[in-house]
Parts: structure tokens; C-alpha cells; sequence
DNA sequence: TATTCACAGTGTAATTAATACACTTTTTTG
DNA sequence: CAAAAAAGTGTATTAATTACACTGTGAATA
């Protein structure tokens, strides 16, 4: 017996990862091939989404959709925003392709959309008969995004870089133990821009939750660097209600 | 001929208004009287909210919630939160209500909630048949609140929060002219702390977008204060991209 | 095995922002 | 004209931010 779905109410997610490099998201190809004329009729990308079923929590549908990518439970995951523009499926390539999914194209759909974080260097994705991919943020503006996924994404890059000005939480973005050129190259990427190698490691010396470890990079062809870590136990406690308001 | 509401999609609206002494929010009261007994089965209060017509935008949705309340438009409203738990309405009470108001009470109602500001010493709030109110935030505590009514209050206060850190919008709160002890008091009450007059000033004075007039306050029995007022386009000019991370 | 490459790691001085703190001024009211 | 009420103002101390350039270490390679 299949669980049935709510025809009105799905999830997007957006699943930022970082591979030391870049900041990627997760997208999912939308290919749609005519059978007679073997013509593309649509190549584009879309989010990792899904209807929710009539009984299911929407963090838990959200959770569902990353779990079924990534093989991860306990990832990082925060609303940030509903899209329920009535128009929004209605471009004639999202007609067509609501069609051929069967999906009634004239049903209105909500969409409550999720960001989560998780580094991408140790994960394996994957999706049935779906091509899924790791694409760079910075290359989105060049690649073709089914319904009003472009703005979902603009959405969640700023409610990223809004979370990431109070907390901590680029540690959801690095693996247990990082390096500090890691760290600082993680906020450079999500912030588009440069810090000062000096400055930034003054501030995170400060920081009594990032703790340096004994352990040092191996198998680095120059000068290994010390590993940190982020210490979740003497974060909770010193996260005192720091106000920190401009008017 | 009545336009048709979406059975599965609402919207609610937490508008904050300050009156110069609180903030306070604004509840509408649920009342339904036994026609037998005349007994009060129940009384309590919920946000102002309803279900979005097929064909209408969220936003849309929300702006006429509030111009149905308070005649105005042009309000700054921001979606912050979408709550759609299988079960918000099933508290016995909720159902009980859902029911005296012709509502299927076994519908899923995922609600898209926004707040808006306002400036409460300038408003008349009303709405036929119901009785409206401006609750202060600080009595919420002791007030019975309607479906999930409660969590919502908390996470738009916290959303409040978290944009003024940011962004001056303060200003939507206050007059077109306001002193800057009302500036400081708005500060005060929303984050619920106290601040160093001095120091507030000095603070204020650094900001180009809060402009010092000529007019002072009369008929107050002290020493009349100067107004400034909130300079639109000089903000928008030196809302430059400054980064104030911290890790 | 000496050299080069690549990135790690470090300190100081100058400027700017944050904090703590108390009295005088202006107007109304009784 | 005295009292009440809130407006308005300055300084010294400490903390945070900024700008800036060289040395250290290990691997690769010539």
C-alpha cells in the first residue's frame, strides 16, 4: 500500500555542501525526452523536493527528501521560506513536465523549503534513474532551474549567510576536524570575500569553542597544518545572549 | 458570488505595535457560548489569520488580513515561518471551534505566518463580530492561546529579533517623527534589556539615516525633546554590504 | 641532496568602537 | 518660586578591528 501524498504541500530542499573549495548545492536533473522523436523536450535542473504525505510533518518530509540523496540521518536542516506563488508551476516546461510525472499540472502547490549543510567531501549522492549532482553556487546564475527554483535558491543563500552571522554553525559544513585555512575559506565562499589570514586566525583564537588538536595534516606536499575542532559541549554553555544589535 | 478559500492553505499574521511604553501584539478574541446553557465553552485568543483564496498570493493573503483589521496598507509584513504540523488543530477546543465555524475539522491546514510592524498609538483595530485587542508581549504568558498560536508568537518575536540586529526597521514601528528615549525604549522592550543613555546617543549619533529636525515636543511637563526622524533614502544609499560575522 | 614549491604560522602599531559613569538644563505644575 | 520629570551632555578605560610581510616545514623534483 503506497502513503499517499498531499496534492497541495511539498518540500525543497537546499543542501549546501562544501568541499574546501567551493560552496555547492545539491541539484537533480529534469530531463524529459520526446519517445517519438527522441527530441529533448526538457533539460534543466531542479531541487531535491517532494509532495508530503497527508500524516507527515514537514521537517520529517524534508528530512525524507535528504535522506533518500545522501543516506543521512541527523544532517543540519532549517526552514527559511514558503513559496506559494499561484503561478509558480505554470511555465509551459513545468506543465509539460508535471504531465508526464502525472502530476495534475493545474493543482496549486505550496512549497515550504529547507536549507541544510553537510560536507560534501564525504557523501556519496544518489537518486534513481535521476542524474543528481553537486553544482557550484557560483555557476548557478549559468544553469537552467525548473520552476521558481533560482529565487528558492537566492532565498537560501541569504537566510545561510544570516544564520552563519550569529552561529557557528559552519561546523554542519566541515568535517569533525578541520584546518584553519578550511574554516576561513568556508565564510570567504559563503560570504564572497577575503579576510586577512592574521586577523582571522586572531578572532578564532579567541573563540574557546574552536579547539586546536594535537593531530597535524599528513600527506600534504608543504607545511601541514594543525587540525581544530568545534567543541559543541563548550559552545552551548558560553552561548550567553551576547547582544549585538545595530540600529 | 463568495471566492473560493484554499481548504489546506492559510495565512497569520503577528503584528507587533508599539505604544511607546510596549510591545505589544495584536489577538483576536475566540469566544463560543453554549446556546442551551449559555455556558463559555470557550474564551481564549488566537493571531489574525485566514485561509488564502485559490487564485491569491500569500502575500496577498496576508496584506488583506491586516488591511481587514486595521484599514491600512502598505504595512511592512514579512513571511517568517510556515507551520504545518499534521495535528495543530486537534486539540479538543480547536476542533470544537473548527466545527461552530463550518470548517472541516479533520482538514490538514498548513499556515504561512508573517509579522508585520506598525506604530499602535496611530491605528484603530476592528473587526465585525470579534473582539480585537493589543496584548503585550509580556502577558502572553497569562493568555490562552488558540491552536499553535503560542509557538508562533515565540518564533516571530525571535524573528523580529533577528532582523533588527540588521536592519534599521525599527522605523516602522515609530512615527514619522519620534526622540530618540522612544527609539531607545523600542530597543529596550524588544530585547528586553536596558541600555546606557549615553551610550545609545553616542551610538545613534554615528548613524548618517537618523536625521535631527528642527520641531521639539510640546506640551510635555519636562524638558521637550528633540525629534529625528528616519532618512528613507540615505539609508538606501549607505546600506553598503558591510560583513559583521562572527564565527 | 639541494632547490623549489606550496601553504602554515606568527606580532605590532594605529585606529575605531564599546563601556562605565553623574551632573546640568529645560519645561511644566502646584 | 520650588519641585518634578525627563532631556541632554563628556571623558577616560578597555576591547576590537584593521593593515601589513616575513619565516617555517614538508614534499616534490631536478
Amino acid at each position: 500500500m503506497e502513503k499517499q501524498v498531499h496534492p497541495n504541500i511539498s518540500v525543497d530542499c537546499v543542501i549546501f555542501g562544501f568541499d574546501f573549495k567551493e560552496l555547492n548545492v545539491i541539484l537533480v536533473q529534469r530531463e524529459l525526452i520526446d519517445p517519438i522523436s527522441g527530441e529533448k523536450l526538457i533539460s534543466d535542473y531542479t531541487l531535491a523536493g517532494n509532495h508530503v504525505y497527508v500524516d507527515e510533518q514537514l521537517d520529517a518530509a524534508a528530512r525524507r527528501v535528504l535522506f533518500n540523496l545522501t543516506g543521512l540521518h541527523d544532517i543540519f536542516l532549517e526552514q527559511f521560506f514558503t513559496s506559494g506563488d499561484p503561478d509558480r508551476l505554470s511555465k509551459p516546461m513545468d506543465q509539460l513536465w508535471l504531465k508526464s510525472i502525472n502530476k495534475n499540472p493545474a493543482e496549486r502547490v505550496v512549497s515550504v523549503c529547507y536549507y541544510s549543510l553537510i560536507n560534501s567531501t564525504s557523501v556519496t549522492i544518489a537518486k534513481k534513474d535521476r542524474i543528481v549532482l553537486w553544482a557550484p553556487m557560483k555557476e548557478l546564475k549559468n544553469m537552467a532551474l525548473a520552476f521558481d527554483h533560482a529565487q528558492i535558491l537566492e532565498n537560501a543563500l541569504q537566510a545561510l549567510r544570516n544564520k552563519l552571522k550569529h552561529e557557528p554553525i559552519s561546523f554542519e559544513l566541515l568535517p569533525e576536524k578541520f584546518t584553519l585555512s578550511q574554516l576561513q575559506r568556508l565564510y570567504e565562499v559563503v560570504f564572497n570575500t577575503e579576510f586577512d589570514k592574521r586577523n582571522f586566525r586572531k578572532k578564532v583564537n579567541k573563540i574557546n569553542y574552536i579547539v586546536k588538536l594535537e593531530e597535524k595534516q599528513v600527506g600534504v606536499s608543504h607545511k601541514p597544518a594543525t587540525y581544530f575542532s568545534f567543541d559543541r559541549k563548550i559552545y552551548e554553555e558560553s552561548k550567553s545572549e551576547i547582544l549585538n544589535f545595530s540600529i
